[in-house]
DNA sequence: AGGCGCAGTTGATCCAGGTCAGGAACCGAC
DNA sequence: GTCGGTTCCTGACCTGGATCAACTGCGCCT
């Protein structure tokens, strides 16, 4: 709904997850474990390489893809963040997912062949694009890419599932921030101490929740002393408690 | 939470998908299309013959997999009909899905290598047994097959987005009823009669809704002449009636 | 400085859907 | 047949979270 204007980039934000060069690739990337962990050879390490286009940046508010567009690629998040958001044919926006350095957005439109939703950084954001076409290719020499992808896919459908879980508001925002801080800790971040870069609108609106109850949970959270927080920097104080919380979202 | 009693067979359910024939193979699959519309010869069809394992039958109530079973297979339905279950710490169900004939069960498994939730058959049924490293170990050779994994999960994703979508109660149990009837049109069934094998409590929990209020719906739905609904046998008299109470929840 | 606009918080009210409590219909068991 | 169990439906009430409405604080513009 909203046309967010252009904003420069802020030279504090974005850790850049990899080294930014061509050879030694991210080092966090989500297809790294593919390569490394299966013991391939620079030839093979080369083949992703090639096939990979670094883009960006991509200053926040813009579209890396927008729903309807055919299905090309999918998009390993290099630096910033992104949010994906549908909207059904009333304008209702539902945002799907947010995605963090290392991670992979454009799963959900192999199968329509057209994405499902808008692409839109929250942050100044870089990319590697992977051609679907080739990067599937290539999967099939690879087995451990192939594997890596199949796990990717359904990594993400344990995500969805836990979102479409019926949770109370107070679990959601606990699970939420839990899970972010495990994310970033994931990609060599700190785990406890983040910045939300997304507005509360947005994430009320992942959370299937309204803004204001988001907020007034967070006041709770603060309250207990589970969290701090100011604006958007947060600190995890209590991450134990905090999974408390969340224990029925996560744990199955 | 309940321990279904066995309960015997019974005659008039449970369409066949297939002719039975090892050699021919279910024609309805979810696999076929990746021999069939890739052109592929009889040898690699025979490659999947010989990895696939016809089991069953299961009565109703009885399990496929349970929570935490290590990963080893995924299954296509071959009849009758299936629901995967989630339980949290506390105790509380969660339906993530419904599976008919030619759809595949397990591949949310994949990724934590275990499988997330329990699958119980909801009437007698018989299954294609996929071991999971064989097929993907094919998929490698036949491009076509990885493509109908990818899909598949893809797919999957899409599902578990909509479901995640928050939706009224009456577009969701309007989207359910939909989406079943396209479901069963796909495979060959008729899209317009159909019965529901699936108790009122099951439809409730997959909806994230209390049984009280599928049941008021129903009626509701019944009283606008868009369905008629004797006990669990369910016919859609307004099909695009129905697909219009259905729309944010389907269309995007 | 002042003023505008947006993001976030807080309080007051409302309502969709959950919960509780009966009751009817339909089994299978004996 | 009757009994007990189960599923489904319906009515009466309750509540968590949505909605509406201020209000605050901050960044940005002129």
């Amino acid at each position: 709904m909203q046309t967010p204007r252009p904003q420069r980039p802020d030279p504090r934000a974005n850790p850049i997850a990899d080294d930014g060069s061509e050879v030694r690739f991210c080092s966090t990337c989500a297809f790294s474990g593919a390569c490394v962990a299966a013991g391939y050879d620079k030839a093979h390490l080369r083949d992703l390489h090639v096939l990979v286009e670094h883009i960006g940046p991509f200053r926040a508010g813009e579209h890396i893809f927008r729903t309807h567009d055919p299905f090309r690629a999918i998009y390993a998040v290099r630096a910033g963040l992104v949010k994906t958001v549908a909207v059904d044919p009333e304008g209702n926006e539902q945002v799907l997912g947010f995605y963090l350095p290392g991670e992979v957005v454009g799963l959900n439109a192999i199968y329509p062949e057209h994405y499902p939703c808008d692409a839109v950084t929250l942050e100044t954001a870089y990319f590697c694009r992977f051609s679907f076409p080739a990067i599937s290719a290539l999967a099939a020499r690879m087995p451990g890419l192939q594997q890596q992808l199949f796990r990717l896919l359904s990594k993400e459908l344990g995500m969805a599932s836990l979102l479409a879980g019926d949770h109370a508001a107070e679990e959601r925002v606990a699970a939420f921030v839990t899970d972010l801080g495990e994310r970033l800790a994931a990609q060599g971040f700190s785990g406890t101490r983040l910045r939300l870069s997304m507005s509360r609108v947005d994430i009320a609106n992942y959370l299937r929740l309204a803004a204001e109850t988001v907020s007034r949970i967070f006041t709770r959270l603060r309250d207990q002393g589970l969290i701090a927080l100011e604006g958007r920097d947060l600190e995890i104080l209590d991450p134990p408690g905090l999974r408390a919380l969340a224990r029925n979202v996560r744990e199955r």
